[in-house]
DNA sequence: GATGAATGAGTATTCATTCAT
DNA sequence: TATGAATGAATACTCATTCAT
């Protein structure tokens, strides 16, 4: 029993101690790009040597993964929990919901970024990433739904998945973080858009493209 | 006289000179991620030497903003060509000449993402990146005024920017180029998108943000 | 009494403890050359901490000598007895066995080689591996006298040792095992080496150097 | 021809720059074990920088190969002469030439040692040492001829080039050189060595093995 | 005694920048 | 001006050893 609770004890002092390394890490990659933090930078960050981090982590990319991974669950939760409330302006209330959280967790839109953009940090890492960002846009389908969109749902969900981004990538602004008048306006841009959104299945005119 | 000739003339020699390192550096952009080109590649595709690249930049900093902006000049050029057409259709016609430039010049759009998400490559470029991303921005500004947006015309530009961002930030993937598929994808995005913000003068809803 | 009996227990389990490591380097030397086995390796091979390892080895290399010494003992207990058959034949099969051993436990030659070569581990493991090998130089002196020479044995017997070692490093190569027409090729080697030896006597010619 | 005196000059200083780095590498491997030469000693050593190293060679392992290839070259210009002698004791010349390169080139001797013992380097290193040694061994093969072996000359030459190097593991000793009397001890059993190959052909009893 | 997490000096390698020619 | 060799600080990662529990 005392052995058991001894190994518990450790277990839990270990994976405290990771946390304490998957956050600081987190912090550092929303103050900068997060492929300019290094290694040392998160030891000295998180009060440990670098031969600790290697002891949590085999590898800087399964660190930005585990990272990265966090947030995406942290974003599917809230938005599971969004998408529960059925009243009228749940759809932009999901909206400003994702909005919130990337403002306040930019260093997960910039890896998802970086991901998305081209950056490649190993190949074993990719399916992880993957099927997190497509967990993330199931929601958006179901998200749009809300909004009154029943047919070609997977295509409005990139559609707005696509838009938030937009809106993220344009103005949200390093390292000093962000002025409040510049979240005033993105929050502005994504009512906006939600409310075009919702004209979705509005007649729009001719749609043939070239 | 033939001393202003011959400074003319190393003038120009040095302006090609120039524009052929810009030009390279450009297309090597266009191939691999930005922040994976290094100064000697740059030197080598040039056919010139490292001290050469020096010669002319300072830094390699001051080279990717170079490159930059003739990216941007481009693409406001393109914009000004594509706003000179008033036929119906031509809102739909910009937004496809902002996309299709961006997707074949992928480098303009990671550094415009990589500057904006956060990416500090120097103190003193930011202001001349921040006039060419204004001046973009006034096109676009023009462009929601061919969709019949007359009021807010700032904001909707900005919405107008983002949203069409966010498309490439999702669908562009690097380096090996875009399956024709994930073009198309890209397009019909591209399409709706656009769709919806004709409609963006309709009523859409209780607009009162939280 | 009682105490006695539990201080010896103690010392025995002790005992085992540190046989059990030993023989889990041994067996991990012989899988890969003995300069890229770690220490964590030899602590989970053998189902213990790397503490654990400290608390009977103050250093990587006491443990190497404590391996390496008990390699050496086995070798030369080999040889004693082959030592003992005093039949025809008996020169040749103690050449064999010593080529038989070390072709089993490459590891024991790759230690030699190693602090023959001028591998230095510590300073004060230096006197055991020299008395270790000269106990098997001392054998060796004793099978040339198998083979007829009765004059300058010692001289023989570096010649013979040295011999032997030489096919040893020609022909052995690590880490997936010898080929069995490796291994032909060097017990026909260490016959041809054994059959001239028998001819020690013969005269050879002017044995004049320089 | 001002260009072409001015290119060869830098070919020349380049040339000589890679030179003094490979001699000091030399030295640094005639002094120590050669894994434990580190990048940075070599610098040092050389009087360099690190970077400047990783100029002229694009990894250690290719420094390495380098270094082995010029001792080999050697080794085998030297066998070269000497077999040209078709005087008397031409045979045990040249086995002494060998012996005296090794033991004046130790480092030659311990990087063979490293590979033939299993040490991988590079994989793309493999053919090129190999061949060096092939083209070693047919020196050897040639050498036996000399001692009137003219049957099995291939496992003549074997047993041959074992034999020396055997002498070479156990009597040559780092790193602080080898004392006179086991230089004498050396040669000594060199000739002992040449003078029992030279009754190779001489009966030698029964040969059955096993 | 046993544990295994923490340590940090050490490794090879890269690359923007400088500067003598 | 053009060159490209030299630089060295910076990178991710390893591993023998220590020590609090």
């Amino acid at each position: 029993m005392a052995w058991a609770t001894f190994a518990q004890l450790r277990r839990k002092k270990r994976e405290r101690r990771r946390e304490l390394i998957a956050e600081t890490a987190r912090e550092l990659f929303a103050q900068k790009a997060f492929k300019e933090v290094t290694v040392r930078e998160i030891a000295r960050a998180a009060g440990v040597s670098v031969g600790t981090i290697y002891n949590y982590y085999s590898s800087v990319g399964e660190l930005f993964v585990d990272v990265f991974l966090e947030n995406g669950r942290e974003i599917i939760q809230l938005m599971d929990e969004a998408l529960e409330d059925r009243n009228p302006g749940a759809f932009r209330r999901v909206c400003q919901a994702y909005i919130l959280y990337l403002s306040g967790n930019i260093m997960f839109f910039q890896i998802m970024s970086h991901f998305i953009i081209g950056g490649v940090l190993s190949e074993d890492a990719r399916p992880k990433l993957n099927e997190c960002m497509r967990a993330v846009i199931d929601r958006f389908e179901e998200t749009v739904r809300l909004a009154g969109i029943h047919t070609n749902t997977r295509i409005a969900a990139h559609t707005l998945f696509s838009a938030l981004n937009g809106i993220m990538i344009s103005y949200i602004r390093n390292p000093d973080g962000i002025s409040d008048e510049l979240k005033q306006h993105t929050f502005r841009l994504t009512d906006k858009m939600t409310s075009i959104f919702e004209s979705w299945n509005a007649p729009a005119g001719p749609t043939q493209v070239k």
